[in-house]
DNA sequence: CGCACAGTTGACAATAGTCAAACGATGTGG
DNA sequence: CCACATCGTTTGACTATTGTCAACTGTGCG
């Protein structure tokens, strides 16, 4: 049983130390978490890599947890079913994102790829000798878990609190900081994982769309592309996150 | 800078190590947590406690941060706010849950007493050195964390997903399992708190305890407690979580 | 070229929200 | 000890946002 801790736990700095998440780290607002490939990723050389097609699962809500995973490129969405069969998507993964790091017996939630997605796989065993030799390593993860829980505490205020509109704006817009403040995004998924992530149906991510096309604030592109055409008016319309 | 870290990375025990949690631990299905005063409570001796009535302000989302906290007894409720005034309330702590550990700049939500509660502030300097010397806390604190994200997690399923119904009858049997399943629950907060967290108004909580109680699935009794007349219907009514 | 499927639009329904009033418990002062 | 005021809760009537069901459109792929 070789159990390596860190928590880091810094008072004095801006940036933060923390206990950090358990879960999967998603999209943050902000901050890029790791890197994809930097020149000096201590993840590379970890487990191996493989693509995933087209909504191809990549593990199920339930199964063992024996390996935790980073995409490298690509999109992955995570998910949670009722039995009969609703379904919420807990968060979309980019390139960098890693799932699975729950460390719990099973796998929290469903992971799917979105587009074509090449995936790392690391057994758990292998990060826990990089990470007792790296704690540095042990804080970046942390640092991005940090994030992802804070956009966890976001996304329960936008599905308890938000209208359509506003859901769908604010959604637009952490795609918008995620890609560093790019006007152009990129909206790989389909409308009902869109719907199935805002709490919303398909329909009504339609309309709403539409409605903001009519309004001039976005504009939809060949590609899964869409463009922000007044970033200030739709963070009006987010109201605040 | 004295950075402690601390990651529990186990791949082999049922009962998680894990990447942990920043925000705060919430009442975890199952799992306690850390006992409010077990006999060999480590942080017992950190920083000093103190009374806040009901409705007191500990902290509030954009503070400073530079404690953490934990609920020696009573109830704290964790809410972050839209501009125009909207409330989610992110969740509920019951004795011995901690809050705060973000580890960030400022804290991330405001915290408030529901009722007269007693809670212990401790400098994160403190606990610094205090997870330094006993790595076990660290895993401790990782564990409750990981059970917390869980719950958040769940909670979005719930937001997104759920109907009135449903909500409320999830919300319910949470509390009861957070007390060991035991069929007389404390329901200290009232029913706008109830509704703030459920995505709901206060309206629609009240007439949906009225519909539980003429199912005969709850009884309401003197002093804010309740009572769960039939569980598997209940369980049945929530649909999973 | 046409089939298949995702997305859009429309008509209608239903769940939950809003506004408002009444009720009930709690606590204070006469 | 009772009357009254207050606040939270409940109930009612009505509204509205979003969901449902269904048809249609457009796009991409074989």
């Amino acid at each position: 049983m070789s159990t390596h801790a860190a928590i880091a736990a810094n008072a004095s700095r801006a940036v933060p130390g923390y206990l950090v998440s358990a879960i999967a780290m998603t999209p943050a607002a902000g901050l890029p978490a790791l890197q994809p490939r930097s020149a000096a990723d201590p993840l590379a050389a970890l487990g191996h890599a493989k693509v995933y097609d087209r909504d191809m699962t990549v593990f199920s809500e339930g199964d063992a947890a024996g390996s935790v995973f980073r995409v490298q490129s690509g999109m992955v969405r995570l998910h949670k079913m009722l039995p009969d069969g609703r379904r919420q998507i807990i968060g979309f993964l980019h390139a960098g994102d890693m799932m699975g790091l729950a460390f719990a017996a099973q796998y929290l939630y469903t992971a799917e790829a979105v587009t074509a997605t090449t995936i790392q796989r690391i057994p758990r065993l292998e990060l826990d000798v990089l990470l007792d030799a790296q704690p540095a390593l042990a804080r970046k993860l942390l640092s991005a878990t940090t994030s992802e829980l804070m956009a966890a505490q976001d996304q329960m205020v936008l599905l308890g609190r938000k209208t359509a509109a506003e859901k769908v704006a604010s959604f637009l817009l952490r795609l918008c900081d995620r890609k560093g403040g790019d006007r152009t995004i990129d909206l790989p998924m389909g409308r009902s994982d869109i719907a199935d992530h805002l709490g919303l149906t398909t329909e009504t991510v339609s309309r709403t769309f539409t409605k903001l096309k009519s309004a001039r604030l976005i504009r939809i592109l060949v590609g899964g592309k869409l463009e922000l055409l007044d970033h200030d008016a739709l963070a009006d319309l987010a109201g605040g996150f």
